[in-house]
RNA sequence: GCUGGAUUAGCUCAGUUGGUAGAGCAGCGGUCUUGUAAACCGCAGGCCGUCGGUUCGAGUCCGACAUCCAGCUCCA
């Protein structure tokens, strides 16, 4: 495809290149049809993005954009794609730029030409009426723009920050063909049936309460999967040799002064009255690790100290940040907290690291890692962090872990590693995290005995893999569209008898699955076998189903129908030995 | 917290210009005794999110609040 560059040639462009610049374009052509249908609108800034675009626009004073404008937009920008306007370029001093934008009202682009390199080149590019600053490459002619679809309108703060004007966010998305367009809106309309949210309520995971927002419910069935992944934690930290404790959820106000989060996390935290002392309910459990830390004297030889802790944690969320089991008020975390020597920090952040990428192979979830430096405002020695932030790169590095570097966005007491996973629509959540702390063994006054007799400081590794086993279930309800491993299935087989006469046979088989130890429900009513199938598969997603009728129960064995839909006679004992294995190898 | 939207039966949704609510599935009761993705008949089920306002009259119009959804900010 041919594009305009900003030095006003044209020249041919790769493919994968191509769909930016027609999405980019989609969004100076929807910038274009705003303009027209609101005369006083202004812009801000109009990236493409994955699937599309988006534009933020400052609406003039009393006008709104909801989604029953997108038709008159639409067809505003599907008159502009035929008019067949020419893309132009041209360049301007910075000063002219400037005034430019101030002239056309576009103060947002004059703002930002401040934010600019002194050096860059101010350029614009115009299609008809509509000039907009960019740096391009865009779409020769407003043809090239064949398939597109204003999907959402939101708010958005202009250069993301809180403090300033919030604008109006109009997304897109707009693809080469319309084909690709309708095949792209087709497997959004399939990601949202994996959505935890959804699956969650069929399956009878977990529910919410308005006399509860944020505090999720655990049902009968999200219960079995949370402890199915319990029981795979416990043997993780056993395997990595951590020792486990729990720390208490309410502590005094004094607790956290020591630990600051009194005066920089209050707002977040619950807190109550006893005795007529102040307590707040933990939002985190390093305090309480701390306590443990500095219950008896230390040596060196007992370093590292490796407690982990499945902790459960209340935070009070803003209202707004809710979202489904990703963004929950109350949840437990799988914490951990390994007090080191210096010399140790590469080690066990490696070893760390290991644990965490350990269990997202288990899962088959594909990850991002960020690395997080020393922050303009932070604690802590100059060589403290160079030794912190040496370790953490080195143990990404020695396990050839490709990472993103945020530099300066560690926290003020420590770097940090975050591991990120996706959800159905691409969305990012949080979960691992590595973070080194100088502050809190300060603050607590952790001290152990060093080989030469002298009293040293410990430093502290947060970690957590599953991040809290809230968000990880939303991921892997995601992940496996509700089809969970047998391991975690909260139902692991299902017997289904044909009729009433089968009736006592299938109870028989149940009785055998229950005894050894498998989630198991026979399904006795009197419906149809059909019926009884489409339950299993659509709603319970059960792994295995047993077809039981007067022929198996004349032959003593069971007919087997797995997810893949095939059935096969089997020897019940067979079928219980295999299904045991399959379940304490946790494979799937 | 901010911007926009939504809220009707357990679930998914209809409900015309304002005239006191409907369907399918699920549930319950019957009939059928069922062989691999929805048997048939019947019954019951609603403070139309909450509170207030406009109106002779509000599911419908207006306002506040609550919750949810998309995004921003913030975060595991």
């Amino acid at each position: 495809m041919k594009v305009l560059f900003n030095d006003g040639t044209v020249g041919e462009c790769a493919p994968e290149e191509a769909v930016h610049v027609i999405r980019h374009s989609a969004a100076h052509i929807m910038a274009q049809a705003i303009k027209r249908l609101y005369p006083g609108a202004h812009f801000g800034y109009g990236p493409a993005t994955d699937n599309g675009f988006y534009y933020d626009v400052d609406l003039p004073e009393g006008a709104k954009i909801s989604e029953d404008d997108f038709p008159a937009i639409e067809a505003e920008m599907k008159k502009i794609v035929k008019e067949n306007l020419k893309f132009t370029t041209f360049e301007l001093p910075r000063d002219e730029a400037k005034a430019l934008m101030a002239e056309r009202g576009e103060l947002y682009k004059a703002e930002h030409i401040d934010d600019l390199d002194p050096d860059a080149r101010i350029t614009f590019f115009s299609q008809g009426e509509y000039i907009d600053m960019c740096v391009g490459p865009h779409i020769t002619y407003t043809k090239a723009l064949k398939a597109f679809k204003l999907t959402a309108v939101s708010g958005a703060y202009w250069k993301n920050d809180a403090h300033n004007k919030m604008l109006t966010r109009i997304n897109g998305i707009a693809f080469p063909s319309k084909e690709e367009l309708d095949a792209h809106l087709a497997l959004l309309e399939e990601a949202k049936k994996r959505d935890h949210r959804k699956i969650g309520q069929e399956m009878e995971l977990f529910m919410f309460a308005d006399e509860g927002p944020g505090f999720p419910f655990w049902l009968p069935n999200g219960m079995r999967v949370k402890n199915a992944l319990m029981d795979y934690w416990h043997d993780m930290q056993d395997a990595y040799g951590y020792d486990e404790v729990q720390t208490p959820v309410i502590l005094s106000r004094t607790l956290w002064e020591t630990s600051g989060h009194w005066d920089h996390y209050k707002d977040n935290m619950y807190t109550t009255l006893i005795d007529d002392e102040d307590y707040a309910v933990k939002p985190m459990n390093c305090p309480g690790a701390c306590l443990i830390y500095k219950s008896r004297p230390r040596s060196y030889r007992d370093l590292p100290l490796k407690l982990a802790e499945a902790g459960l944690d209340h935070r009070h969320e803003m209202r707004g940040a809710l979202h489904g089991l990703f963004r929950v008020r109350s949840f437990t975390q799988d914490d951990a907290h390994l007090f080191v020597r210096p010399d140790q920090i590469t080690e066990f952040v490696t070893e760390t690291a290991q644990l965490i990428t350990t269990y997202y192979e288990q899962f088959g979830f594909p990850y991002h890692v960020e690395l997080s430096t020393r922050p303009e405002d932070s604690m802590g020695s100059e060589e403290d962090w160079e030794v912190a932030e040496a370790g953490l790169k080195e143990a990404l590095e020695s396990m050839g872990v490709d990472y993103i570097l945020n530099e300066g966005d560690g926290a003020f007491y420590g770097p940090k590693i975050d591991f990120h996973l996706n959800d159905c629509l691409g969305r990012t959540w949080q979960c691992g995290t590595i973070q080194l702390d100088f502050q809190l063994p300060q603050n607590f006054e952790l001290e152990y005995v060093a080989s030469d007799g002298s009293k040293r400081r410990p430093i502290m590794i947060h970690r957590a893999g599953f991040g809290s086993f809230e968000r990880f279930i939303g991921m892997l309800t995601e992940q496996y569209a509700g089809k969970f491993p047998t391991w975690l299935a909260p139902l692991q087989v299902k017997v289904l008898p044909v009729s009433e006469k089968a009736r006592a046979y299938a109870r028989e088989v149940g009785a055998a699955l229950r005894k050894a130890g498998i989630r198991v429900k026979v399904d006795e009513r009197d419906e149809k076998i059909g019926y009884k199938i489409r339950e299993a598969r659509g709603i319970d997603r059960v792994p295995y189903m047993l077809i039981l009728g007067e022929k198996e129960a004349e032959a003593g064995n069971i007919s087997v129908r797995d997810r893949s839909n095939e059935t096969v006679q089997k020897d019940l004992d067979a079928f219980i030995e295999e299904i045991l294995r399959e379940i304490s190898l946790r494979e799937g």
